[in-house]
DNA sequence: TCATGAATCCGTAACGTTTCGGTTTTGCAA
DNA sequence: TTGCAAAACCGAAACGTTACGGATTCATGA
């Protein structure tokens, strides 16, 4: 039914090759450039992908593997790399592995499987076990938010430490002594991170961090509002909480707001990601930002370099991806709102 | 490097297409299919898809084109029917087109050259011309949550008059009678349908629907934030609100944030979608909740259907979707918070 | 043991590209 | 005009699978 190749070389009197040729950008006499052009139009050829595919061992498919695509730091991230992907003639198969690491291993494979040219990934697993086939078939890699120990392969974070830090700082700089901290998982990347922020930024101000002010959810909704809760009963003299991931963010609004506490007067707060989330509060919260374009462009840009040296069939020789893992670390930003009471006015 | 068919047969003694066969679940000799799952452990086989797709016409690949990843309803339903699609070994290529006609034309295109087996698509276009290459060459199409006109493939919505007749009818039942209305575009399906849904509920009760107590939103934040202040200025006398989507339900409690007036006290109101961002609320949101899960499975198990029974390549004779689309609509649910004052009590 | 129908098996020809290597054509200087 | 390198062209052989039609084998009953 479709046209092929075939067709437009018998429809043009020219050969396959030049056909070819001419498909891929090739040097082809002007003349002959506009037969083959109008034969495309005339018979509405356009390449077969796949079997273009078979041919050259790349799908031009890149897959992802996420936690959460119902959350909106992933979504957002995913909104612009697939931007960037299509606009480079990649398609983006995006799997959620619900932050369930047996989930994310399946993921993994099924792209394998399916011979994506490349994995972007915020990893579930604390190894890299999950990474392996990738990893051994020199198919590139590039995680998000998340570094892996013991994995070479090129990764896109944000400071946490500092992001943490500039929280923490902003209280102090408002009076505040006694502040709380809603952290994640300690065995999450970004959990860890943040939480050593907040230490370090207590301790350099001369403050002893006390672990009854520090309360570990598991990254939901549900946990910000037990952390909060908690931090509440257990701390009657806590003037601020700093809450480290959107989720918890809103978990923990949720658990003022049940505990009948007044964000911004009774307790300060700073939150994390979502502006939108952050404006909607009354009053509205001070928040954390992440650069996500930034973010979106670095992973995407560092995939593209990558899928251009390497990928081909029979490289000569040579192992492909013997460049190393490259790692971008990208700053965070603070909206201010109005949700931290400054206790000196 | 990696094993092919070819390899296993040569390594059992036996013929390709009895490997080939096998692979497809044909009937193997007992003795044969131990000699065959043996080689296939020991080259460490996998069938490859690319080469399979090229014979069988078939990626394995459905497209998706969606107005906003970063949409919790959209991203929520990506989720479910991923998962779905997933399990029955398919591909799901996501792509935003942010609610941009022209970016959705590209992107349809653009997932017919990558030859996906069908599309999942909640339009943004008013007229299905931007879906023509899939009609024409028979893939099958699910539409979600929007219908179009004039074109024929499966759908699946929700009771949109129905929804907003409910909320309406809460804020009857609570003594409301000056109630307003931020609906979306009346170029969108839902748009229309929430806002006649509205009307109809209150001439139903004998209130005769007035102009000054709509405002039409972009179904944005920003538009949210806009409609409630609009309503707020000109309707001294309105007490309740009905918002008809989840970015404008957040806009408007931006928005009366902002005016300094306390939802569920001065002003009662319902929102859309997001449980979570309803629970966040102070007082606690009551929202319409579309059934997601049911949405998706609705749409994954139409097209799950379409693909097994039509889209080989040599169909004998008959066209392949004849069948007629069509249509599901599913009953949303209210979730009942705090923000609906009982003007009576 | 033999015939017979059913169940398996097999070789080969596609599917639509790219690519290898060799051949023809072209443009240009002599 | 001729010579010659460079540019453009070409056919055929892959890439790894499926599917057709015919060949082989099997179990079974006479």
């Amino acid at each position: 039914m479709a046209a092929t190749i075939k067709d437009i070389a018998k429809k043009t009197g020219l050969g396959l090759a030049t056909v070819s040729s001419y498909l891929n950008g090739g040097n082809v006499r002007e003349k002959n450039r506009i037969l083959i052009e109008a034969a495309i139009q005339e018979l509405h050829f356009e390449v077969n992908e796949v079997a273009r595919g078979l041919k050259t061992n790349r799908t031009k498919t890149i897959g992802v593997v996420i936690p959460e695509l119902n959350n909106v730091f992933c979504a957002e991230i995913m909104t612009e790399i697939e931007d960037i992907m299509r606009n480079h003639g990649y398609a983006l198969v995006i799997c959620d592995c619900r932050t369930d690491g047996i989930r994310e291993c399946d993921a993994v494979e099924f792209l394998y499987r399916k011979r994506v040219d490349g994995l972007i990934n915020m990893p579930v697993n604390l190894d890299g076990r999950h990474l392996r086939c990738f990893l051994d078939a020199g198919r590139p890699i590039v995680l998000i938010d998340r570094r892996l120990e013991g994995v070479d392969c090129d990764c896109v974070l944000v400071d946490n430490l500092e992001a943490a830090g500039q929280a923490v700082r902003i209280f102090l700089r408002n009076g505040h002594t006694r502040i709380g901290m809603i952290g994640g998982p300690t065995d999450v990347f970004t959990g860890q991170e943040r939480l050593t922020g907040y230490r370090n930024a207590l301790i350099e101000a001369g403050i002893e961090p006390e672990d009854r002010l520090i309360a570990l959810g598991d990254y939901t909704i549900r946990g910000g509002v037990r952390c909060m809760k908690e931090l509440l009963a257990g701390n009657p003299d806590m003037t601020a909480v700093f809450v480290a991931n959107y989720e918890m963010t809103m978990g923990a609004v949720i658990g003022m707001n049940e505990m009948g506490i007044r964000m911004g007067e009774e307790i300060s707060m700073i939150g994390f990601d979502n502006a939108e989330f952050a404006r909607a509060c009354n009053p509205k919260l001070t928040i954390v930002s992440q650069p996500i374009r930034e973010i979106a462009w670095n992973a995407a840009e560092l995939m593209l370099e990558r899928l251009r040296k390497c990928g081909r069939r029979n490289e000569p020789g040579k192992e492909p991806s013997v460049c190393p893992g490259r790692v971008v670390k990208l700053a965070t930003g603070m909206l201010e709102g109005d949700s931290v009471r400054n206790l000196a006015g």
